[in-house]
RNA sequence: GUAGGCAUAGCUUAACGACAAAGCUCCACGCUGUGACCGUGGCUGAUACCGGUUUGACUCCGGUUGCUUACCCCA
């Protein structure tokens, strides 16, 4: 095996076994954000380096020591996007849809974080991104929570739990950034050589900490309750009864925090623990400030994103049985002219039954060895086609899921019976 | 950046310091025409790399690389 052929650290192949898996998921995703409207965009996955500095937030691990990011031959810094939403803010200034303009928008892709792989973290990994922007909420807020809890029910995935919170406003935080200042400042000594660094940078961060001996001091710590105001406070409130009201549960988790800079009012997770580590599969929350900071015209703003490997490693946990990409028919041809008008009549097929999968076995071998091949490919129905049926244009349809022995079908025969499976593989 | 675990065939795993094995997959055959189960055969490896100890190393020791899990951070 050749060593210098490989992946790159964390970037992985996703191959045909798992694909089904993820399409299924994307498939339910779309279906689920077009029932809500909002409306795809693609966007690159190149940036320029400044538009991650000024919206991430540059004290941040993304920005500080994760991000891929090289000079264009031109001496332009530019940044392989760790994130969706600077992107997604970005083209919506570019493109002037925050003047006067509201708009719900996602987007799917692969995101870049240089951090030390682990399981259900990646360097190449893959998000689903949503976003209101120009919605003020509290409405918008809840409809974005109550979409997502809609794609984990529409995926069975029961292992999961939501966790609220609200960061109030731009002034709020930075009240309650200078009290946190103040009082971590205290214990300077006690502090770890993370938390001490943050105490300058980010003091919100330290809440995250989960080092167990500065529990005490965390849980002692003052609470933003304090310095919310009251719109913000009114606005979560509302948040909380409508989510509740809609029969969603959840815990509010004042040390929720979220890693971005740019978060306003209201954060929310979704978290499992069958992840291992890695227990957020999708979150997200309210960034009011962000379109100003980035040179814009003011607009409020909420979004969410869902990691797709982590929606997919969840879906594995949560189901036994692997999905499988099968043909609905697989066409035995015995001998060249058989091989011959199977591919012409597959072809007829298709046009006629479109959605209709056709696997033809063109590598010739014994009659009984092509049947073994219909079998392990998981088709529910063998097409024979040998010397015979090319005389009589009668088609041979044999079922391969029990020891019934073949039917003989003309063509619209065969068009009927394979017209009558596709819709009731569609019911499924 | 720090720490642990792992590295043998395409996959999963054996082999006390002395023959490199097995199962699965794949292919063929089992009277060119009824499959799955079954039977018989076949394909497949510098035991990750470099060095050391030893009469002898897949096995012990050192280093390197890679993978993986966890800390951290996050989707």
């Amino acid at each position: 095996m050749s060593k210098s052929l490989r992946a790159v650290r964390g970037m992985n192949d996703v191959l045909m076994d798992a694909t089904p898996t993820w399409r299924h998921i994307e498939e339910s995703v779309r279906q689920i954000l077009d029932s809500y409207l909002y409306r795809e965009i693609k966007l690159p996955i190149l940036e320029q380096t400044e538009l991650y500095r000024r919206s991430i937030g540059e004290v941040t691990d993304i920005v500080e020591k994760e991000m891929y990011t090289f000079e264009d031959r031109n001496g332009e810094s530019l940044t392989l996007r760790p994130e969706a939403t600077a992107g997604v803010v970005r083209a919506a200034i570019s493109n002037g849809l925050v003047h006067n303009q509201r708009h719900k928008v996602w987007t799917v892709g692969p995101m870049f974080r240089r951090e030390k792989p682990q399981k259900g973290r990646y360097r190449q990994f893959h998000q689903i991104d949503v976003e209101a922007i120009g919605y003020a909420g509290p409405d918008v807020d809840v409809e974005m929570i109550l979409m997502s809890a809609r794609l984990f029910r529409a995926l069975a995935l029961p292992s999961i739990r939501l966790e609220l919170n609200t960061l109030g406003t731009a002034e709020a935080r930075h009240r309650y950034r200078e009290r946190l200042i103040d009082y971590f400042g205290r214990y300077s000594n006690d502090l770890d050589e993370e938390a001490a660094r943050r105490l300058q940078t980010n003091p919100l961060r330290i809440l995250d900490s989960k080092n167990p001996a500065l529990a005490d001091i965390i849980a002692a710590a003052p609470s933003l309750d304090d310095d919310l105001d009251d719109a913000s406070r009114a606005h979560f409130d509302t948040l909380c009864d409508w989510v509740s009201a809609a029969g969603i549960e959840f815990t509010v988790n004042r040390r929720l925090v979220r890693g971005l800079d740019y978060y306003s009012r209201t954060v929310f997770e979704w978290i499992t623990d069958q992840l291992g580590a890695q227990g957020a599969v999708l979150s997200g929350g309210r960034y009011d400030g962000l379109y100003e900071q980035l040179g814009g015209k003011a607009a409020p703003a909420i979004g969410w994103a869902a990691g797709v490997e982590r929606l997919v490693g969840l879906y594995e946990a949560c189901h036994r049985e692997k999905l499988a990409f099968q043909p609905h028919l697989y066409i035995v041809a015995v001998g060249q002219p058989a091989l011959r008008e199977a591919i012409l009549l597959a072809e007829r097929l298709r046009e006629s039954l479109p959605g209709l999968n056709i696997d033809v076995n063109y590598d010739g071998g014994s009659f009984k060895s092509q049947l073994k091949r219909a079998d392990k490919s998981g088709a529910p129905w063998a097409l024979i086609i040998g010397d015979s049926e090319l005389q009589s244009g009668q088609f041979g349809l044999k079922p391969l899921r029990n020891d019934d022995r073949q039917q003989a079908y003309d063509e619209s025969g065969l068009r009927r019976v394979l017209g009558q499976l596709l819709s009731d593989a569609a019911t499924e």
